[in-house]
DNA sequence: TGCATTCTTAATCAAAACTTAAGAAAAGTT
DNA sequence: AACTTTTCTTAAGTTTTGATTAAGAATGCA
């Protein structure tokens, strides 16, 4: 995970990066607003953190510009203003977080974990009415009673699961579950939920697993 | 989107509910941990407001009971403690966030923003009178009542939808949903506006979808 | 290596969706 | 009122898409 850093204080930046890096995140560092807005547009970040006040250009005003580009990459700003009104409009302009100083380090590496965890941490079941996928174990139950999946299987059915009510096109199930560059002029998506919803046994009244014409499929809760 | 609050103190409590109520969100309280951990198993809510301690069940232990049902729930913290210890261990067993009191209600606020924005633009849902119509899952519903739609009828609405109140022309419509380069000297668009209002069913009062003669149709709230 | 399992391709069949066209109905014009 | 134009509706034909099956290729394991 990678994580960039815009803070004009080098004590207080040298002091943040070592202790993400101890806890294995790659961290940049950037000490004034227009660099910071340079290497945060670059893309290639999971987490901003951004001091409130900077040289050349404010936290606010890279974290605005941030936005537009990217808007799901959080942001948690550092602010020595622990005026309600200032945390309330950072709050507003998109900053997911923000911490007042001084803080302790585990306070921010916490908030850090939390902005992170959706991306990072896997949820281990998943479920999908009387279907129950675990990850972990990459095992499949089906009330209460155990169903061999293959790996293709699995992850087809994970990848729907995991985007419960939410139609999955062909083309991103294709490139989650085989390769980005895959030649899908074939039928194999067809055949494989072909044989999930064999063994899975879905009966007429057990829709779980349903088609959307001309788009893709769906996993649903009934 | 509905809240629950599980807080002891009957003033801030009140406070609380009433605040987000006059934000619009549908407020339930609970003083005790119990009928806390009830309420909140019931599956109803969008995100819970935990005291940390609470009379018979703690908040931690709702927590931790919540997030094996519900593991999407955001979960936020209220607590006098302040100490790193108690919040990093709150943010540990799952919770979202946590606020110390005492707290601004403009403070708290913003944190179910933030907490509730991404379910919310999630499901990216555009309405028109009681049509509900659902981009993610590709699903229309009339008055709570779920209707198929096949791709183009879908995509044709959808349009309509999302420029509700603007008058859409029959070449905006047709390069919009069909191709730009579509020889449409053909009723399709007639043809699917016709199936789309039957199965939408619009009765005589229900003009959602109005046609503007010679120039095309419009989606309108009445 | 050889066997068994898993993955992919291909072909067939069935069903649903899309388009066209033509007549009926409605709205607008003279 | 008669006529013209536009829109609505229906029905039929065509195309696209998905389900299913079977067989060959690839992979992994003993």
């Amino acid at each position: 995970m990678r994580i960039l850093i815009v803070e004009d204080e080098i004590g207080i930046a040298n002091f943040l990066k070592q202790g993400l890096e101890e806890e294995s995140y790659a961290v940049d560092v950037a000490h004034a607003g227009n660099e910071g807005l340079d290497l945060a547009l670059s893309g290639s970040y999971d987490l901003l953190i951004l001091d409130w006040m900077l040289p050349e250009k404010s936290g606010i005003e890279i974290c605005t510009q941030f936005r537009k580009e990217y808007s799901l990459t959080p942001v948690i700003f550092l602010t020595a203003k622990d005026t309600v009104q200032e945390t309330v409009f950072g709050l507003q302009i998109g900053a997911n977080d923000y911490i007042k100083k001084p803080f302790h380090f585990e306070e921010l590496l916490q908030r850090v974990r939390v902005q992170l965890r959706s991306k990072s941490e896997e949820h281990n079941e998943f479920n999908l009415g009387p279907i129950v996928l675990n990850i972990a174990s990459h095992t499949v139950f089906k009330s209460g009673e155990e169903i061999s999946f293959t790996q293709k299987e699995f992850s087809l059915l994970e990848f729907l699961i995991r985007n419960k009510g939410v139609v999955c096109s062909r083309t991103k199930i294709i490139e989650s579950v085989w390769d980005i560059h895959f030649d899908y002029n074939t039928s194999v998506i067809d055949v494989f939920i072909n044989s999930i919803r064999k063994k899975l046994n879905l009966g007429e009244s057990e829709n779980y697993i349903q088609t959307v014409r001309g788009v893709g499929y769906i996993a649903k809760e009934l």
